[in-house]
DNA sequence: ACTGGATGGTTGCGCGCTGAAATACATGCA
DNA sequence: TGCATGTATTTCAGCGCGCAACCATCCAGT
């Protein structure tokens, strides 16, 4: 017994779904163009960025961007790769590994958060009203909460950079 | 002379893009299951059912799919594997190519559709106001607007089926 | 008719992200 | 000492995608 979507949530539906499509697309391709990585992977430099020592554990990065172990394993090395990113042992439990945002990693994500931000702003947040951003946020929220997701500004925020992650 | 999110943009745009993904990752699984394809290979065949005829030149597959046309090729390609989609050329100009949903795989949607729609009115549409879809619908109309994208609810609909693509 | 340039699609190839599974090693508990 | 558990890495394979090369067809100009 299928309850088929109405002409107003079906309208609703597609849209939103092609244009977060589209945004997303887009959004990837400036940052692809700004910072040279996939967004997942500047997610990671965000999230180390705003930590205390700008460093977080591994597990923790897979948990604050709900994906598997080894996808932050592959990524983080990628990351260290560049030289933007460290590992070091986590003392005290050996089995466990620390991410450290390097200087370089901060100056690449502080190069690339201006131009990052002006996609964000162009393509979504200047074109909505303010009361239409409350409206998104809380339909996010609602999204969210039901998911059961933590959003990570939950972090502490010792950003010294906005970059809009 | 970066203008920086502030705290409402901020706040906003962060719980939008972890939402908007998480969902995205969650529909994706979840049609998965259901109908064995990823989502973008789903959209064409609700394109195709909703399609007069259930065809369409490739051309257009790709301009509704914001696509590029190799894209399309391996995809159709893949769906015609399966047996859902038929190849033929367009008479008139035997340059172009049309795909037809064939009934094996307009089944194949059919039954895929009810776990999608669920899917999807359980993530998302069941969680909003009607007022809130609407606010949806309108700001997802700016997005769209914006990025010069069109919805392809401009189709004839002769649906069939309510696949919710 | 012939030819050169568009046009519509396909094919081959490789890239890059991802996850599953196997592995390694540390830890804590019986 | 043993063994399950926890943390992370590594290997491997798969997939969707785009680029570039290619092929077939149409069409405009001569």
């Amino acid at each position: 017994m299928t309850r088929w979507l109405d002409d107003d949530e079906q309208r609703a539906w597609r849209a939103f779904a092609v244009a977060t499509r589209l945004l997303n697309d887009r959004l990837e391709r400036d940052l692809l163009a700004a910072a040279d990585m996939p967004p997942t992977y500047y997610e990671l430099l965000v999230l180390l960025s705003e930590a205390p020592q700008r460093t977080l554990r591994m597990s923790e990065l897979a948990h604050w961007t709900n994906s598997k172990p080894s996808r932050i394993s592959h990524a983080v090395g990628k990351l260290e790769q560049k030289g933007w990113v460290r590992r070091e042992h986590f003392a005290g439990d050996r089995r466990g590994w620390l991410a450290f945002l390097t200087d370089e990693g901060l100056a690449a994500l502080q190069a690339a958060a201006p131009r990052h931000v002006a996609s964000v702003r162009e393509h979504l947040i200047d074109l909505l009203t303010r009361e239409q951003l409350r409206q998104l946020e809380d339909i996010s929220h609602a999204i969210l909460d039901h998911l059961g997701a933590s959003v990570p500004s939950s972090q502490p925020p010792t950003a010294p950079v906005d970059p809009a992650g």
